[in-house]
DNA sequence: AGCACAATCTGAAACGTTACAGTTCTTGCA
DNA sequence: TGCAAGAACTGTAACGTTTCAGATTGTGCT
């Protein structure tokens, strides 16, 4: 037994003091046994016998082994990691952190590490994703800001590499996605207008060139055309502007003779913006103007009870974009991988516990 | 020259067609050089010929070699990675989204990836900061949530990982930190409000167990002292707290008979709630109570102008500390890898552009 | 001419893992 | 009894990199 290998190797192993993490070598000094069956016990390979892979796992779990990542990486390619890629100048609101927390939520029970890959809306958004690939640094990817023909589905696509988008496309390729309805989310908007005896509706529209845009509008469009109302045309601010540009906007908006009467926002960011822009002009929120907006926090019913909301729930976006792209890389059908989160009923401010309100 | 390496292993690279990455290999045989001298001549070692240096990084440039991470990292332990270890629990509001863009963009130029570690508040912070070290999983690590005597800095310290964190401690240990003034941000703002001609203060405050607790809190009652007016202490309420706890808490805080009549707020997202306390209370910012808000987003003037803010550039606290890291993993000198960041000037709302405002 | 020495280059080994191609031992069956 | 087949295990090689210990030159000096 002593025999097997040669003396010196074993010598760091026996010597104990060291505190140097256990690797195969260890354990198969320690039971015995070569490190290939050593390895092979640890997936439950079949060819090992019961007692064996039991005792190797017994000491493994002991002595706290854990696989060396680089090691596993160089032998096999699997780097146990997924990628975010990022756009740095989103919008601020806590977006970004739910989703992030979300997908570090689903990710905590595997082995998966997530690497945050950022990028400049400037450049070309598939500079991350060549790398990602290119260099073979993670096994999955996430993307947002999805377009409707996007260059960086083709491209993963094409090289195999698994993903999950945010959002959908409509390029007649088949993938793995999260997304919230946002065509129900305008229609139950306008609905709720409609309702109000609103007639004149703007939408603040995410840029033109994300899916969501055509699936916000397009649910924007039938409600409208449902209920007879009409659209006044609010191009010049997108939820992708700066909350300046957007409050801007919106001042001069209402100061037109068409000003509408009624909002639908597709961000809680901007909706904060557009408050600001419509009192500034003037008007109130709950008497000249209703707003249905989206968010994904829940600060706006605080300083504008008046304000009609849907809440988005990005951590579970998180969570289910990470479902998703697990499932792609464990080989499951692209079919069960796709999801699609309704929104919920467009909800007024709660008067809180009984007691005087405000004034 | 062709019969230096086995003939096999060239046909791979000879072949061409593949498209599989290049290794130092690839580059060996191009050269006709051996693996370690392409593996000296990329990374400026003295011992090689200035004409050989020139010729292997010209064509390591051509064909567009990067260095393999994983075998990099088997073999020298230098995962090129750094690990941000973040609170799941944290509170919405941009922040976390911003800390890790400022990270990205400092880390964009480097060979460096942001890995995202999380845990729950709930359990012991020192496990995932145990699971990097253990796991030698990063080259160094950013924390948040720094306490006066952090057991994380210590753990850190005593296995010589590198390391920067978010905030101060105060246990005798030197290290490297971005931290916002809290202190003199406590101060500009009781002094806005006495200003204003408040007498009677609270404080929203980070939880107590934060090292900013006390930076706040001290610079808060120094302040007090200093311009003889009084606290009216408001414990059940920190900027960890939800939203909806601290707008209760603010409510029944100013139905008291001795209710303040001004706040200094630790937090944006809690100055909402503070705000739709006060309100519910039946009381008016900017009449009957002055706030003065740290915010790290600017969304608070929009829908309360008589807001008095402060802004903390949360995006450059990352910039700062992934440098801070970079630099302790570099050996730089702790000295020069501490900041703080004084706070700007107390801002009022700038009425925008000239015309009609708000009724 | 002989020799030390620097300059420049080199192969082999190692990091921890897995895949491949065995090797040994039992067992069942002709 | 002999032998094939399976069960259980093993060593070797390889992934791409860096380090170690040379090897091969050429140059200057005596």
């Amino acid at each position: 037994m002593n025999d097997k290998t040669p003396p010196d190797e074993n010598a760091d192993q026996a010597a104990g003091g060291e505190a140097n993490p256990p690797t195969l070598k260890t354990i198969a000094f320690m039971t015995g046994l070569g490190v290939t069956t050593v390895s092979r016990a640890l997936k439950d390979a079949p060819e090992i016998g019961a007692a064996t892979r039991q005792r190797v796992q017994l000491v493994a779990r002991q002595i706290g082994y854990r696989p060396n990542r680089a090691g596993v990486r160089l032998r096999t390619g699997k780097t146990n990691v997924i990628s975010l890629v990022l756009d740095t100048e989103e919008q601020v609101g806590g977006f970004v952190s739910d989703l992030i927390y979300g997908i570090s939520e689903a990710l905590a029970q595997t082995p998966y590490h997530l690497v945050v890959t950022p990028y400049s809306r400037n450049n070309d958004p598939l500079e991350p994703v060549r790398y990602v690939v290119e260099t073979a640094s993670a096994d999955g990817v996430i993307i947002s800001r999805t377009e409707p023909d996007d260059k960086r589905v083709r491209y993963m696509t094409e090289r195999g590499m698994p993903f999950a988008t945010h959002g959908r496309t409509h390029m007649g390729i088949d993938h793995a996605f999260h997304d919230f309805d946002n065509h129900a989310y305008s229609v139950e908007a306008v609905k709720k207008l409609a309702a109000l005896g609103r007639k004149r509706l703007a939408l603040l529209a995410p840029p033109s060139n994300l899916s969501y845009y055509h699936h916000m509008r397009d649910g924007f469009a039938d409600a409208l055309m449902e209920h007879g109302l009409s659209e006044v045309p609010f191009p010049m601010a997108t939820v992708d502007h700066s909350i300046e540009d957007i409050r801007k906007q919106t001042v001069e908006l209402m100061r037109r003779p068409n000003r509408p009467d009624a909002f639908v926002s597709g961000a809680g960011a901007g909706t904060f913006a557009l408050v600001a822009g419509i009192e500034e002009a003037g008007f109130r929120i709950g008497q000249d103007v209703d707003i249905v907006s989206k968010q994904s926090s829940k600060l706006l019913h605080l300083l504008r009870p008046q304000l009609y909301v849907v809440n988005e729930d990005v951590r579970l976006a998180g969570a289910e974009l990470a479902r998703a792209v697990l499932g792609r890389i464990a080989g499951r059908d692209i079919a069960a991988l796709q999801s699609l989160s309704k929104p919920k009923a467009v909800e007024a401010y709660e008067t809180p516990a009984p007691g005087k309100s405000t004034d």
